[in-house]
RNA sequence: UGCCCGAUGGUGGAAUUGGCAACACGUCUGACUCUGGAUCAGAAGAUUCCAGGUUCGAACCCUGGUCGGGCAACCA
C-alpha cells in the first residue's frame, strides 16, 4: 500500500533498541512483534497506531507480527470483538503472521508453569479475601506485609491449586500468587496475583476452565511461547517491566527472551480514547453505535470516508515517542485531505439549493459540459454534465447586499458557472419571510468553458446542478463530537457534558448532478467547494446517503470567523 | 512524600560520538488558479523546564531543584 508523505525519516526510539539488537544479533537477530487487543471493544485511532508500529517494524526488518488477542477475562470478551478487531487490522492493510493466536490457546502451557512456580516455592495459594489481600500489599508510600498462608508447603500448595483448577472452590475463595518481595517499592512485585477463580465460560475453551491467569502472567509468557522479541506496549505498563522480566525469569530456558518496551498513547484533541468511555457513548446511545461517523473507533472512521492509507499517513506523522502528548485532530483531517485530494472525484452537490433562472437561455434546451472529474490526475478522465436554463447554486453563494470581498453572486455581478458560462444576476426574488426564492441572470453564450471569449476573468466560480436533471439525496454534516479540546480533562466535570449538540446534521433534499446515480456504499467524492464526501451503507438506490467525511479547507470562512 | 517515567516553537517531533536547534501540522505573506480547494514561493514562531558545573564548545554529560504523568482490580 502506497502511504502518502511517508518519506524517510530519522529512526524512532524503538527502531534504535531493534538496530542495536539486531547489531549485537540479539534473539538470532529475529524482529518479531505481536498486536494484543482485549477483545471487549473495537478498535479506535490510538490502536491504529499501534497496529501502524508492530506491523510495521516487521514489515520494516523483515520479522514477523501475531495478531494475539489477550482473552484471560471471560467476564468482558466476546466473538463480536474479536470479529471487528480482526477486520479493521485488515482494513488498514495489515496481514499478520499465521493465524490469529489467543492467550486462552495457552491455558494448558501457563497452568503447567504455575505449577512449576510452586514446586520451586515461587508461589503459593491464599485463601484471604480480596480486602484483606488489598489490605496486606500496603500503599506506595508504605510496604505491605506479608500473607499468612506464604509460607506454605509446596506439596499443599500444589494440592490446593490443583483442586482450585478441579473447580472446588468458589469464586473469590482462593488465590495463586507469585512469592516475591512485599516490601518492594513496586506495587507490582507484592505478591501479585497470578490465577483467579472465575466459574465462568469463556468465549473460546468454554467450561474446561473455571481459574484465569492474571495479564501480568499470561502476557509475557505468551510473547516467550510465541518467539516474541519486542514487545510494545503503553506507558502505563512500564512499571509491571520488572514483573514481566521476573516472570520470564521463572519459565525460560536458554538465553531467547522478549523484551517489552514502552511507548506514549495516542491522545487526539476534541475527543475521548478509553475503550470505557467508548462504550459507555454506544450503550447510552449518544452516538449511533461502534462506527458512528463521530467515533474515533476505526470503524466510525472508515464509515466517515477515511481511507486506510490516510490513517497509516497520519500515524508514520505523529510519531513514537515517550512523552504524553495530545495530537491536534486538525492533523488527521489534514492526512485524509491529502490522500481524498488524490483519489477523490468532482462531482457538483448543492446542499442548500436556491434557484438560478438564466432568462436569455433557450427554454427546453439541454447541453452536456465537459469536466475533469479530477484535474490532480487526468487519467481519471472527464464527463457530462448537463446544463439548463434552470440551476440549483449553493443559498449562501448568493447576498443581497454582499461585501466587496464576496466573490460570489449579488445584484449585478458576475461569476463563472463552473465548466459552463458566466452569469450576471438580474434581479431575484423573495417570499413573505424575506426568504430568496428564485435568482434571475443573464449568461454571456460566448464565455462557455474552452469557448473564444472563455478566458473572460470573473472573480468567483460557483459549482451548480440542472434542475430538471438534479436528483436527491440526504447529506449528513458531521462535526466534532465534543466541543472542548480535552472533554476528559476536566476533574469537577464529566465528558458527555461537552457532547457537541451540533456533532451530526442531517440535511435533505439536496440536489446533485446526476452521475451520482449509480454512486454505491464507501465511494467517495469530493462535492466540489464544499468537501469530501462518501456514500453511506444506509444509502439504498431509491434514497442516496452521503456522509461529510472532513470539509475543505475555507480561507474564506476562516476570513470571516 | 515511596518507586518508575517524562520535559525541545501553538501541536507533534528530530538532532544516532559533545559540533549550524531538522521536518510535519497549524499560523501569516505573496504568486497562480474556471474549486476562496490544490499547487508554488516565502515569513514569523525556540533563553531546548530552572540553577549550577565539566568543556574550546552542552538539547545531549554531571549535581541539585521544579513541573507533568503513572503505580495501591481476584481488569487489560
Amino acid at each position: 500500500m502506497e502511504i502518502p508523505g511517508n518519506d524517510k525519516r530519522s529512526l524512532n526510539f524503538i527502531e534504535a533498541i531493534i538496530e542495536e539488537d539486531l547489531k549485537n544479533n540479539k534473539n538470532e537477530s529475529r524482529v518479531h512483534t505481536r498486536f494484543p487487543p482485549e477483545p471487549n471493544g473495537y478498535l479506535h485511532i490510538g490502536h491504529a497506531k499501534s497496529i501502524c508500529l508492530n506491523f510495521g517494524l516487521a514489515e520494516e526488518y523483515n520479522g514477523l507480527c501475531n495478531l494475539r488477542f489477550d482473552d484471560t477475562n471471560p467476564e468482558k470478551e466476546e466473538q463480536e470483538y474479536v470479529d471487528s478487531i480482526k477486520e479493521d487490522i485488515r482494513w488498514l492493510g495489515f496481514e499478520w503472521n499465521g493465524k490469529p493466536l489467543f492467550a486462552s490457546d495457552n491455558f494448558d502451557q501457563l497452568y503447567q508453569w504455575a505449577v512449576k512456580m510452586i514446586k520451586n516455592g515461587k508461589a503459593y495459594v491464599d485463601d484471604q479475601p480480596q480486602e484483606m489481600i488489598a489490605e496486606q500489599r500496603g500503599v506506595p508510600t508504605r510496604p505491605g506485609v506479608e500473607s499468612p498462608f506464604r509460607n506454605r508447603a509446596a506439596e499443599e500448595n500444589l494440592d490446593l491449586f490443583e483442586r482450585m483448577k478441579n473447580g472446588e472452590f468458589p469464586n473469590g475463595a482462593k488465590v495463586l500468587r507469585a512469592k516475591i518481595d512485599m516490601t518492594s517499592p513496586n506495587m507490582h512485585l507484592r505478591d501479585p496475583i497470578i490465577y483467579r477463580i472465575l466459574h465462568e465460560e469463556h468465549h473460546r475453551t468454554g467450561k474446561k476452565w473455571c481459574i484465569y491467569p492474571m495479564y501480568d502472567y499470561a502476557h509475557g509468557q505468551s510473547d516467550y511461547i510465541e518467539g516474541i522479541t519486542h514487545s510494545l506496549c503503553t506507558l502505563e505498563f512500564e512499571i509491571h517491566r520488572p514483573l514481566y522480566d521476573w516472570f520470564l525469569d521463572q519459565i525460560a530456558e536458554g538465553s531467547y527472551r522478549p523484551r517489552q518496551i514502552e511507548f506514549a498513547r495516542l491522545n487526539l484533541s476534541y475527543t475521548v480514547m478509553s475503550k470505557r468511555k467508548l462504550l459507555q457513548l454506544v450503550k447510552e446511545e449518544l452516538v449511533n453505535g461502534w462506527d458512528d461517523p463521530r467515533m474515533p473507533t476505526i470503524s466510525g472512521l472508515r464509515r466517515r470516508g477515511f481511507t486506510p492509507q490516510s490513517i497509516r499517513a497520519f500515524a508514520d506523522r505523529i510519531g513514537i515517542a515517550k512523552r504524553d502528548n495530545v495530537i491536534d485532530v486538525g492533523l488527521l483531517e489534514f492526512s485524509v485531505r491529502e490522500h481524498l485530494n488524490q483519489i477523490a472525484p468532482r462531482v457538483f452537490a448543492v446542499l442548500d439549493p436556491v434557484k438560478v433562472i438564466i432568462t436569455n437561455y433557450p427554454e427546453g434546451q439541454s447541453v452536456k459540459m465537459e469536466l475533469d472529474n479530477n484535474p490532480e490526475n487526468p487519467e481519471a478522465g472527464k464527463r457530462k454534465v448537463p446544463f439548463t436554463r434552470e440551476i440549483y447554486i449553493e443559498r449562501n453563494d448568493f447576498m443581497e447586499d454582499p461585501p466587496r470581498k464576496f466573490f460570489r453572486l449579488g445584484p449585478g455581478r458576475e461569476v463563472r458557472l463552473k465548466g459552463a458560462y458566466i452569469i450576471k444576476c438580474e434581479d431575484y426574488k423573495k417570499d413573505e419571510n424575506g426568504k430568496i426564492t428564485e435568482i434571475y441572470c443573464t449568461y454571456d453564450p460566448e464565455t462557455r468553458s474552452g469557448g473564444s471569449g472563455a478566458n473572460r476573468k470573473v472573480k468567483g466560480t460557483l459549482h451548480w446542478v440542472s434542475v430538471p436533471h438534479a436528483i436527491e439525496a440526504e447529506v449528513r454534516l458531521y462535526d466534532r463530537l465534543f466541543m472542548d479540546e480535552d472533554p476528559d480533562g476536566h476533574k469537577d466535570k464529566d465528558y458527555r457534558e461537552f457532547i457537541n449538540p451540533d456533532s451530526l446534521k442531517v440535511v435533505k433534499n439536496c440536489k446533485l448532478e446526476p452521475s451520482l446515480k449509480s454512486a454505491k456504499p464507501d465511494d467517495k467524492f469530493q462535492f466540489q467547494r464544499l468537501g469530501y464526501f462518501c456514500v453511506d451503507k444506509d444509502s439504498t438506490a431509491e434514497r442516496l446517503v452521503f456522509n461529510r467525511t472532513v470539509p475543505l479547507r475555507d480561507s474564506w470562512a476562516k476570513k470571516n470567523r
